[in-house]
DNA sequence: CCTTTTATTTGACAATTATCAAATCAACCG
DNA sequence: CGGTTGATTTGATAATTGTCAAATAAAAGG
């Protein structure tokens, strides 16, 4: 819960009214490896927010799962156009490791945001930061080598290695498995 | 100005009064061919509308130009990160064509978005289209071949061809001239 | 209309990465 | 501990795209 709170007033310095209102909407799940959090053509329900474990969401494609985002500890996460859009999801979302998961539902985060001009503003800082991290991975994966993602990556989560198959990884970095080896056994 | 209210009111239903209040922050422009609305290393104050006419933002990148974004008539184009978190940008912005172009001031928008609730919802819902837009974007770039994204873009904005050098229409694909030209010729 | 400049196309070659196949390594279970 | 399964590495080859250089086409200015 704590790192919750710590979370949200980086984002936004709320009044202490402001966070008694939203925390309560917070659910709280403790899942299992492997749990499924988002199926395939569900529409997705929730933010979520990872206290400990780590989560990957990921879609098929040509039989194939590409891993499009892994969050480790203490990180928002969603399936951004079906959370947004109201669409069924061609995302899923799984534990990758046992963890502790927040999430607010849809519907409860539009009528507090309605209802508070506080939270509206959170959720308005909370889409910018989101909005600024999508273009910097635009960019990189437009315009860096898969190396140099590869050394980025390892450098600002040098855990990720020991915590998620390679074969998540290769794919959220948008190549093989066999060539993020190969850049691997490189160095 | 009817097309940028129109342009707002499909974002967000605002009432008169809310839409009486943010209209007059608007400055307006007409711009020639080439101008540059925005210059690598200023800090970026507008969201800009572009009325008629055509823009593009691009930025230097080991000697070359990479175009980022093109907008064409009735869209809003910005340079994401350096408006929100008010740092020198990276990007240019440059009219591709006489065009006319409305802005609004980040100073101006924080305000309204503060002292009106509907603005900062509105600003929150442009946010979110923004996003979703990043996102299908990342999506395309990272896992469709260059031919699907030239099929997308002639289909979705015919016009481009004749309005916008292929240059730019390359490197907004992320693909090299020559490369364009050989998926252009092969159909 | 001719000249100059800029935009686009074409060609040859090199570099990067994907694909397919197989080998090795590591982890887990009885 | 031995065996089975899944993860990672390595090898050989093919496909895609980038790079550099040159040719052609189109546009702009006098």
């Amino acid at each position: 819960m704590e790192s919750l709170v710590n979370a949200l007033l980086r984002i936004h310095p709320l009044t202490d009214k402001a966070l008694q209102t939203i925390l309560p909407a917070w659910q709280h799940w403790e899942v299992q490896k492997d749990h499924l959090l988002l199926r395939e053509h569900q529409v997705s329900d929730y933010i979520y927010f990872i206290h400990t474990g780590a989560a990957r969401i990921f879609y098929q494609k040509s039989g194939k799962e590409i891993t499009e985002w892994i969050a480790l500890d203490k990180q928002f996460f969603l399936s951004i156009t079906s959370f947004f859009e109201r669409t069924p999801s061609h995302l899923s979302i799984q534990a990758l490791e046992p963890a502790s998961v927040s999430g607010i539902h849809h519907n409860d985060l539009m009528k507090l945001a309605a209802g508070h001009h506080e939270i509206e503003t959170l959720l308005r800082k909370m889409l910018t930061l989101s909005l600024i991290l999508s273009q910097r991975r635009m960019d990189s994966i437009q315009f860096e080598t898969s190396q140099q993602r590869y050394e980025k990556l390892i450098t600002e989560y040098p855990e990720i290695i020991k915590r998620v198959p390679l074969t998540y990884i290769a794919s959220f970095l948008g190549i093989t498995l066999e060539t993020l080896s190969r850049i691997r056994s490189a160095r």
